[in-house]
Parts: structure tokens; sequence; C-alpha cells
DNA sequence: GATGAATGAGGGTTCATTCAT
DNA sequence: CATGAATGAACCCTCATTCAT
């Protein structure tokens, strides 16, 4: 078998974690094998192990990849407009681009990810993880506040809670779009946009001004 | 080994599942083999395949029972009160006790149905069991109605997608509290319950009627 | 592939192990995968594991079985003559016969066979088989008290070391006789019986009451 | 990578030799990869194998190696003394000195040398080593062989299976002493030197002089 | 000469499932 | 009907070794 190009590592990196990413697209994580992916790649399985630790790193620089497209997103979203509203469905849309993109990872972020202060093994993966998710969060706590400041959400907020809520809430309602869409077409005669659409509107009220006029 | 008494079919798939569920509930679905489950319910591994198709089956039995019993909370629930607000309260509270009590199958509700149920074979006294989503859609959808009877929801909800946002909202949000509660009560100083409520409670307010005071 | 007949489990855990037994004579225990194992057994790999926890339960069985055989060569070699001497060769060549027919197993009672009281994760062949090796101990215990009483052994040995010493000498030597077989046979004429019988002799001196004529 | 300074080749195998001989030390020879061992020497995975044909080579020059350090200690202990009992002694400690350095090499010795010396391509320095095992076997030769003339050795031995029952013994009794070092603690209240002293001295009996007083 | 890159072959182990009895 | 017995296929991972550059 004709030997590979030199090039640089990031490039093979590159082409097992793109082949991972695309069949834990398709069949979800536990589902697809190391084998499954050394194939995809065009690798032996051996070689993945040069390039990964194990599976478990694998997973984890996906992760941390993904979290970080969220964050460009979630920043992106929030430079579009000056109006909360506005900045809020752009949030929205961002997330349900991301889950769209990454659709096990947005489960995981859910589930899995139990952050673990104690835990002294974390993977450098697994910090750094953390530090974006954080970022994230920081993103989300300024809007909120700017929101409150210019009289645009109701000011008896708690932030970090809201934003939390949030985090739970919105993941929670794309996944059962994602998840019932057929079911929702059938039954309600909404594509998942409009569907999600209307979610997305019905949780906005809860936090706004009262009084407001939308 | 003595061979089994002649007892209906319904008695050891009962036991052949209650055994699965405890399992389920202990080390997660993935985790507990098919002989796990027939040592834990004191048959022999090939007698689970006599009265249940393979393991995606059994699954999906249990799924349908702890639906059952979801329904029975939420009917519990609306039955305490009169009041709106007080019977949303009590929904999200069966909520939570219905994900403390089955955890993996409130995951596969929001996750993509894996349970194939019409490939399932279910017992006549099983069948019936069949259509509980719809009732407890039915439940849900009255529960609504009467609100907005009352005026105490507002009355341009659409009823429908709002049950089903619901339930994505406050699955995920119930979800997240789970997983994330330890992070929960160090940022937030708050208890798991704490911060649900405060959750709840935002929700409730993009359904309430405008102008009601709490 | 042809269903086996029913047969009591011994007879396929003999199966294996006799399989085991003889490939590990072959080519030493690490060398042996127990893909080889299951394949000379005549049976699929997984069945193997159907009858032995893991290798390392068949490694004790098998280990086990050769200690009680020990101890039934040692008993029957103590047994033949009433002469010290006479019965020390017979255990000798009791040994000899051991290692012939466990060639790795002696090796590991020298080396591997740390006896540890600690451990609490005994597996119960190692108890057994510890049990055995004590056993073992007493009869050679008794034959050197017997020999001393009788005043055909020294009378200041202290047993225990001395039985110790016999021990680690013994197997070293037919260990060297038996690798270095060859190198004997060209560089002293001696075929390994005789150079063992040799060195036996020799050591045998180093207990006998001085002033006895051999 | 900087290419290395031409540098003669025995430097290199010299470099990897002592790094696969710590490694070998701390974690036995099984238990180190090519890997560790190119790590550890600061050299590529590849370049061992410049040097070394394969790993058994590279265990063969490190046994040899192993050899030479084992005469110079045998050799330094004959010049301690003139007395024989004494000189006796000092090679029964230089044994256990050598197999606390190289334990595995020790065994290895005792057990069917896998090593191919044949096909064992040496550096001319390294050549010389070879014919190692047979100055060791000198050395002892003539210190039984002056033994026997001064007396002190009985007259009646054979020397070269003297000499081989010696090492088999020797090392047997070593090894045992070292993997049951607990055990011999706990029942017979002798520290692991104790008991080799024991044993080498009852072993000295068996070719002492008879009717010498010791 | 030195190495980065890659791999074939194999390690022990688990598990859902099947089938003759 | 119930099961003891058996297995194929897969799992993640490791390692000594090779070869083009």
């Amino acid at each position: 078998m004709a030997r590979r190009k030199k090039e640089p590592q990031s490039v093979h990196r590159k082409n097992i974690s793109s082949a991972a990413e695309q069949l834990f697209f398709k069949k979800g994580i536990e589902n697809t094998s190391m084998n499954d992916i050394a194939k995809e790649a065009g690798y032996s399985k051996a070689t993945l192990y040069v390039y990964f630790k194990n599976k478990e790193e694998l997973v984890g620089v996906l992760v941390l990849e993904s979290m970080q497209k969220l964050y460009d997103y979630i920043k992106l979203a929030l430079e579009k407009s000056n109006d909360t509203k506005e900045r809020y469905r752009e949030i929205c849309y961002a997330l349900v681009k991301y889950q769209e993109e990454y659709p096990f990872y947005f489960k995981m972020v859910l589930e899995k990810l139990k952050v673990n202060f104690e835990s002294t093994h974390f993977l450098p993966e697994e910090k750094e993880t953390f530090l974006i998710g954080e970022r994230i969060n920081d993103l989300l706590f300024h809007f909120v506040k700017d929101g409150i400041t210019c009289g645009e959400i109701r000011s008896d907020m708690e932030i970090l809670p809201t934003i939390f809520s949030f985090w739970g809430m919105l993941s929670g309602l794309i996944q059962l779009a994602t998840n019932k869409e057929e079911y929702i077409e059938q039954r309600m005669e909404k594509s998942k946009m409009e569907f999600l659409s209307y979610g997305f509107d019905m949780l906005y009220n809860s936090i706004k001004m009262q009084g407001e006029k939308e």
C-alpha cells in the first residue's frame, strides 16, 4: 500500500475527525466503531491511535470543535442587531443551526457533560470545552443584562438561572422538533421551523417586560 | 431445573420486564445485558427470547409501561386543584417524579424513539397501552383549554403547538437540571428543585393571561 | 455447525483445559492466545468464556491441577520406601517427572506464585492452590523430621528453611538440566538424568548425617 | 528535527541499550515496548531498527552485557580471600547482587535462552563478550580445583557437573528467596538474606571435605 | 543515516442471538 | 414450553516492524 505523503499532523487529525464526525452524525457515537472510522477515513485502524489516544479523545476533540462553532454562531447572532427580541431570535436560530450540524454533541451538552469540578483527570479537551462553555455563558449573560438595562427584559429576572433555563428549554424544544418532525407536520400542519418559531416566541414572552407591545 | 408451572404468558413477560426495569434503572439500558436480565428474572437467557422478540421489544414494552405511569401521574396532578397555575405546577412535579423513576425512558422520549412500536408484538392486555401517548396529549389539551376558558391562559395560544412546546421545554429543563445538578448548586446556590421551580414559573409566564397578578 | 451433544459441564472444561495445557506446554502461556486454545479445543472463542471466566482462571485451574498431581507424586514417592536416601531420590524423580509434564507451571511455582496473604481477591483456585502447596510442605516436613528421628539426617537442620532451600535448589537444578540438556551432553558426556543424579546426590550430602556411610 | 551528529555506531547502540536496560529493570522485558525504549533513548522508533535488527537482538546484547558484569562480580569475589569457604560465600553474594540488578536476565540464564546469539550481529567491540559464559565457567572451574588441591573440597567431585549443579541450585534458591520473600519472613521469621545464608551454607556442606571442622 | 508515517496481525473480552433438545 | 449450549461478530486497543524519504 502506498505510503502517505508527508503532511502535517493536523491534516491527518482533520481527516480522521472529519470521517468520525460524518459517521457520528449518521449513526451516533456509540454505534460508530474505530474500525468504521478508519475505513471511512482511509487509514488503518492502528493509525487512528497514532493521532488520537483513544476514542474518547477523538470524541472530545469533536465536541470541543463543535462548542467553538456554537460560540461563534452565538457571537455572530448577537452582532446582527441591537434589538433584544431580534437578538433572541438569532440566538435561537443559531442553536437550531448548531443542532443540525452536530446533533449528537447537542445531546451530549445536555446529557453527558456533567461538569466535574473535582475531577483531577480532566483531559485537556475537557478543560477547554469547559472554558468555552463558560464563555458562551458570558455571552448570554451580557445579552440578558443588556436586555434588562434597556428595559426590554423584565428587571426581576435572575440572570444565571434564566440563562440555564433557556439552555435546557431551547435545547429540549429543538430536539423534540427534530425527532418528532414528521409527527408535528401531520398533526399541526406546521413545518419544523414554524413550530420552533412558535415555541421560541412563546418562551420569549416569559422574560419580556410586561406591558411592552411586541 | 424443574420446568416452570404453566402460567399465563403475561406473568412471564411481567417477571422479565420487571427485572429489566430494575436493572435499567440501576445501570442504564446500554449497560444491561440480556444475561443480566435473565439472571435477575430467574429465567434462562434463551427464555427471554420466547417472550420477547429481542432486547428492543423488551425496551419498547417498558417504555410503554412507563408512559402509562406518566399518564397516571398527570391525571392525578390535574385532579389536585382547579386553579390553573396550581395544576400547571403539579404537572411539572409529575414530570420531575417521572424522570426520577424512569430516567432513561425520559431521555428516549426526547430522542428519536428507536423503539419500533409497529413491529413489536404486544399481548392483548398490552395493546391498549399503545395509544397512551395520545391520551396524555388529550389530558394536556383539556388542561390548556380549561385554562383559556376560565381566563387564566392567554386566549391566543394554539393549543397543540403549545402542548408540544411544553413537552420539549420542560423535559429539556428537567434533564439539564438533573445532569448539571452539581454545577447549578455551585454557581447559583440553588438546589435542583429550586432551580426547577424558577424555570417552571418563568415558563408559566409565557402562557399566563397578561394583566393577571400572580 | 452441529450443536454439541449435551454433556456435563466438566467435560467441556476438561476439553478446553486439556487443549490449553497442550498449547501451554508447546508454546508457553504467554504465547498461547485464547484463539489458539479455542481452535485446538474445537470450540469457538466465545465458548471458552462460557466455561472459564477468563484466561487467568483457565491458567489457575491448570496450575491447581498440576499441583494436585505434584502432591500425588510426592505422596507416592514417600510410600515407596522407608529408607531416607531412597525416599529422597524418589522425591527428586517425582519432581523431574512433574516438570516434564508441566514445565511452565514448574516455572510459575518458582516465579509467579508470590503467595499473597493479604490479597483479598483470591480466586478460588488460588486459595486451593495455596492450600495444596501447604499440604506438600507438610509431606516434606514429615519426611525430614522422620529422617532426623531415625538418625539419617543431621539433627541440627532447621526443617522449614531446609525444605524451602531444597525446593529452590532442586527446581533450579532441574530447570537448568532441562534447558541446557544439549550443552550438558556435549560438555560432560552425561545424559540429563545422569547429570541430575549427580546433582541430587551431591545435594543429599548436605543434609546427610555425617560419619554415615553412603 | 536536527539530524544527529555523526557518532560511532557504538555510541548509539549504547544509548539505546542503556535506555532499554533501565526500562527492562523497571517494568520487565515483556512490558517494555520498542516505543518506550525509543522515547527513553531519545531516538525515533525506526532508528532503533537501524542499530538493532529487532527487539530480540537488543535483549541479546543486554544479556551479554549483564553476563560481563557477572563475570566481573565473580572475579572480584574470588580475589577477596584465599579461604575456600570464604570465597564460596562471596560468589553466592555476587550472584545475589547480580540477580538484584538484572532480575530478568537472571531468569533467562536459567530458562531456555531464547536469544539467538548466532544470528545476532555484534559490533567488533561486542564480539569478545560472546565467550563470556565460558570464561565464567573457567573462573569457577579453578575455584573448585583450587579448593580440592588445598584439601577443603572433597576430592571425589567431578568439577564440571559440580559447577553446573551449583549454577542451577544457587540460581533456583535465589530466585525462590526473591519471589517468596514475604512468605519466608512470615513462616520462618528469617529475612531473605538470612534464609539465603542458611541455604548457601547447607549447600556448601555437600562439597566440603568431610571431617573438616567449620 | 535517521525518521515520520503507517500498518497487519493479533490481544482478551462481551453480547445479542440461535437452535436442538 | 424452557433451556443449555454455543457462537459470530464486534469491541477497543497494542505492538513490533517496515519503508519512502
